[in-house]
DNA sequence: TGTACATCAGTGAACGCGCGTTCACTGATGTAC
DNA sequence: TGTACATCAGTGAACGCGCGTTCACTGATGTAC
């Protein structure tokens, strides 16, 4: 319908791989431009791309897969920018505070990469995006680290980096799907949030298992 | 495909409304079954209630209204649970903690309907479930009465009021949409969660503005 | 240096599908006279 | 008590659409001899 379209020239020999490069990258553009995972087509993104619709399964079995393989990329961007906010922190407290406030932005940033990685429906996740995949993954266990060294004396890390991304999550997912609704300040949000919670964990009352 | 059929009796001359109940009620059901919106045809309504796809239009302008008006129904449900729920608790605080309680089994066990009231992108939502129609809900004004009753003195019982949805709202859109994860048990987080920012407001040491 | 051949990166056309919605209609039900 | 007629609750058939995916193919590129 409208932008790059038909043209392309064909890669040479050896170079068949950059076509599932540039798959990936105008399948995140058309995710990001329309919004919506539905919207976006096998044919548009030959289209996009300039190619025709079944040289997409030269490179993925299907839809599912290149989509995933899109989101894949972003949770590693999600990972790296949370580990920079994280450097700004002025000690183990204020930098969860920070790690937060990233994860949160990033979230409300890539709203569409946001519901695909945390809010789709479980059977159409793949398999490999699991309860294993999560635990292991890079971004889960930088936090569940930068927990511990906040609450060095926890009796349930675990339980209490749950919470907190319980948290962070909670903002995310209701502002994108409310978008109108009055919010406060979202980073006043993520610090109100945080603060109480922090401090009810640290005034005792509350026991962390 | 399968169940209820061909064979429905045509009402009788004053009876067509009772064609669009059935219609509310199969839809409902078929919403529950499937767990996919998008797996719900008009077709597969029809068919369920035992009449030919046209006969919906009779009642309903397009397959929007239809599903907003069966979820609109659980809008209805979700505030009496709460209310059923509430009248349990001890104290203002304890009727707060078992408000969220209930708030969080009700999106657990009504996923997809959750779904389409607090996750659906703003885009699909009818224009009359915005911000105001929020606000002037039933739900989320007893809400806001609760946490007024429980914390008289707070700056800002909308700031509050918010954050407490924030977590509930968390955990249940976290828990729909990564069932495999090893989430701990789904009260004990509630009341961990609940107790934790509580303690953070009461301890003073947080504003809640 | 030339040529036969295998490989690789794609193409073109079609498959079957299910969808929301529209349109002209039918036939039973009730009502007015 | 009988009959013409308006109304109401639906029906049957089709509309146009875009989708994911498959299949047999083509033509340029590089390689072996």
């Amino acid at each position: 319908m409208s932008s790059a379209a038909a043209g392309r020239p064909r890669a040479r020999k050896g170079e068949g791989e950059r076509l599932r490069e540039d798959i990936l990258r105008e399948t995140e553009r058309l995710l990001i431009r329309t919004g919506d995972q539905e919207a976006v087509s096998i044919r548009a993104i030959a289209s996009a791309v300039g190619v025709t619709p079944p040289s997409i399964y030269l490179h993925f079995a299907d839809k599912a897969e290149l989509i995933f393989q899109v989101c894949a990329l972003h949770y590693a961007a999600l990972d790296a920018a949370i580990e920079e906010a994280a450097r700004a922190g002025t000690d183990p407290l204020d930098e969860l505070r920070l790690r937060g406030r990233a994860y949160v932005r990033f979230g409300l940033d890539h709203p569409e990469q946001y519901r695909i990685l945390f809010m789709s429906k479980p059977w159409k996740t793949p398999a490999s995006w699991g309860p294993e995949a999560m635990l292991e993954n890079a971004a889960f266990s930088h936090h569940l680290d930068a927990v511990t060294r906040a609450f060095p004396d926890a009796d349930d890390p675990h339980l209490v980096a749950i919470s907190l991304w319980i948290v962070a999550h909670g903002i995310v997912s209701l502002l994108i799907s409310n978008p109108e609704f009055p919010w406060p300040d979202v980073d006043a949000l993520v610090d109100h949030l945080f603060m109480a919670y922090v401090a009810g964990m640290i005034a005792g009352q509350v026991s962390s298992r």
